[in-house]
DNA sequence: GTGCACTTGCT
DNA sequence: GCAAGTGCA
């Protein structure tokens, strides 16, 4: 018999987990389970207090599933990722551990901190690390010259062929083990910690949500996923960052009520696995390319660009207070909620860095300190992808126009007025210019002007991208 | 080399 | 129509 310790980390779920259902291979075994907060760690990541709301509930349901199958949850609090591996030296000593089993996580420091802690526990420890939080590990989708794609739609192409040969099932959760395990009240973090109804803690909450959305809304994702005040995206993405959820399980579930979507591109199904599909690319990448773990864009040049170095502009954009409604009603939605629509996300952040020319990397960091679905590399290139400093050739000239934007996807401002009730009174025609309305009727709005001129706006950005692309033509002639 | 294609747009 | 390059097969 010998004593397995499974390291949860972004995985916090017992059904379909690698490590877990390894570590639980032989009933006869002891396996105990281990969670490590990390709130210095955190604080430099800009986790955001309603993710760290959710990680806190979601350990707590954790350790009841645990207890259910037999296996205990100890809970350790270390500042950063520096004390880890003594932390867990310890806990092999005092349980004499054979074995430590966990899921690989692939961002830079994550990945040096586990090379830490084996290098710590080995030889008296065996250390099992398992690929799990992706459909496939990095680095094993490649070109024909055998690199990681730069260009989503091939990389797409390789993953559906992947798919089709060599997917891993779904693992169901380790039969109940040993005997009955007491439990204690967790600890709360040493952390801001925020809640939201909206998203209800464990994986009975997260796996009928997903069960619902691919059998009732998937269809209908293609054609409404776009409209903010319909609301029809999955919201299942805070339960992916932090592992309630595997990606295989979405899509297994996929696969399940739309069995042949692979080959009907015009469909909900597809359409809501490219966004699956996204989620791995931005992460391979994140591997591929160790700059887009510190701070840097994919693209060179736009490291000259100057920036807008305002506080007031930033400031206002955080609080949803820039004088364009669609804007500002994304904003505090996040502000409240923790969540923004998809199709916010790409405006607020378009604008960002388009309209205020502020650096992306600033709005970056305020996702991140807000969203309850950060995620480092979703984050990090999504908004690379709105600064067109990323890998896709959005080319920089290609702008949103947050007007036009406002009025196609929330044409009569049912989202606006949903979380600016101070234009109540503001008729449809005019929910996305309210300062227009205000002036022709004569009649003040509690609402701010906009912060800058769109038309205005783009052309400086025009220019400030163009200068930095050919630095070499200014001042010469 | 050679041709095709490139998330979600805008004036 | 833009506008421009280059990743990928």
């Amino acid at each position: 018999m010998a004593t397995h310790l499974v390291w949860f980390r972004n995985d916090l779920r017992i059904t379909d987990n690698t490590a877990l259902t390894a570590a639980c291979q032989h009933p006869s075994d002891r396996v105990i389970a281990l969670y490590i907060a990390t709130p210095q760690q955190w604080h430099q990541h800009d986790m955001a207090a309603v993710q760290a709301g959710f990680i806190y509930a979601n350990l707590c349901t954790l350790q009841q599933s645990l207890a259910s199958i037999g296996i205990p949850l100890l809970v350790l609090e270390v500042n950063d990722f520096g004390g880890i591996a003594s932390a867990i030296t310890q806990v092999c000593q005092q349980h004499q551990v054979d074995a430590l089993f966990y899921n690989r996580q692939y961002p830079l420091n994550e990945r040096r901190r586990d090379q830490a802690v084996e290098q710590t526990l080995s030889p008296e420890v065996d250390c099992h690390g398992f690929d799990d939080a992706l459909l496939f590990p990095p680095m094993s989708i490649l070109t024909g010259k055998g690199e990681m794609y730069q260009i989503y739609t091939p990389f797409r192409h390789a993953l559906i062929h992947h798919l089709q040969t060599k997917l891993q099932p779904v693992l169901p959760a380790p039969k109940q083990r040993g005997g009955e395990v007491n439990t204690t009240d967790i600890p709360p973090f040493n952390y801001p910690l925020d809640s939201h109804d909206a998203f209800p803690a464990g994986e009975q909450p997260a796996l009928q949500r997903l069960r619902r959305f691919c059998r009732e809304n998937v269809m209908d994702y293609e054609r409404y996923r776009d409209i903010p005040a319909q609301d029809m995206t999955s919201r299942l993405s805070p339960y992916l960052a932090i592992g309630v959820l595997s990606v295989r399980q979405c899509y297994h579930r996929l696969l399940a009520e739309s069995a042949d979507f692979l080959l009907q591109p015009q469909s909900g199904a597809f359409a809501w696995f490219n966004e699956l599909a996204w989620r791995e690319f931005y992460h391979h990448l994140l591997v591929a390319w160790p700059k887009l773990s510190m701070n840097k864009p994919f693209i060179g040049w736009t490291e000259r660009i100057h920036w807008n170095p305002s506080h007031d502009d930033f400031q206002r954009w955080c609080d949803g207070e820039t004088g364009y409604p669609i804007v500002d009603a994304a904003m505090r939605q996040m502000n409240h909620t923790g969540w923004m629509h998809n199709r916010l996300r790409m405006i607020v952040a378009s604008f960002l860095v388009k309209d205020l020319l502020i650096d992306w990397r600033r709005g970056e960091h305020y996702f991140m300190s807000r969203l309850i679905d950060g995620d480092l590399a979703a984050n990090n290139g999504g908004w690379q992808w709105a600064a067109s400093t990323g890998t896709d050739a959005a080319p920089y000239f290609r702008i949103f126009n947050p007007t036009t934007q406002g009025k196609r996807f929330d044409p009569q401002g049912h989202f606006i007025r949903q979380w600016l009730p101070e234009l109540g009174d503001v008729p449809d025609k005019w929910i996305h210019t309210p300062h227009q309305w205000s002036e022709k009727q004569g009649k003040p709005i509690d609402y701010p002007t906009p912060i800058v001129d769109h038309a205005t706006a783009r052309i400086a950005t025009l220019v400030a991208f163009e200068q930095a692309r050919k630095p070499q033509a200014i001042g010469e002639d």
